[in-house]
DNA sequence: ACAGTTGTTGGCAATTTTGCCAAAATGCCA
DNA sequence: TGGCATTTTGGCAAAATTGCCAACAACTGT
């Protein structure tokens, strides 16, 4: 594997990554409804304003989050809608494994 | 955020984790093009036999590959090629990021 | 039977990720 | 100006991930 390979497939790694936990794939799915600020989510996840600030710096980091300043709140939406295919995907796996109902993705 | 769509997300990421890592984006990439058994991929990557073994059951518990055995080999193979639709979205974020170039993406 | 190849599993240390609290920065309103 | 809400950052401990080695299992060919 040449360092160019090397290279992009540690910077897909770093983006998918940034999709690849249960609290991030929640805001995404949100910020698919309408824009949201960090408190709206962090009452929705329950947990801490500074947890979810974290985790939207790191979708922001990737690429994938807005985040736009409005008064005292910072509005957050989607960058790229293209990462909800993500989710339809992921249906396709488990559908394929037969697996679907037990996590209750296809209801 | 209700149980259902704490399974629902959870699962989600974990699909999605499996997809997380440069040597499991490797291996997708590669079987994309053929399949391969573990030792040709263990070369390939770099790394020990061990190691990518472990890679590629997660990639099979997420329901991503397949592997079939034929004589002293186990070919693995996508089970799911929708997962490569993850690669384009993240040229999408990147592009959008105007930060393509740095990672070698376009060329 | 025996040695060699291929693949998986267990164990372990190093690294990374995660989530809370505390503190600081920014903006609103009185 | 002072109090309050919102957001970010630093620090830290707990948890998860990663990659190697060693051991084991399965198959091939002699």
């Amino acid at each position: 594997m040449d360092a160019e390979t090397k290279a992009r497939n540690e910077t897909r790694a770093r983006i998918i990554k940034a999709m690849a936990h249960p609290t991030r794939v929640f805001i995404v799915d949100e910020l698919s409804r309408r824009e949201r600020c960090v408190c709206e989510l962090a009452v929705m996840v329950g947990a801490d304003n500074s947890t979810v600030s974290k985790h939207i710096s790191i979708l922001r980091n990737a690429g994938i989050v807005l985040q736009e300043k409005r008064g005292n709140q910072i509005f957050c939406s989607l960058r790229c809608p293209c990462v909800l295919n993500f989710f339809s995907c992921v249906e396709s796996v488990l559908s394929a494994s037969g697996a679907a109902s037990s996590a209750g993705v296809q209801g």
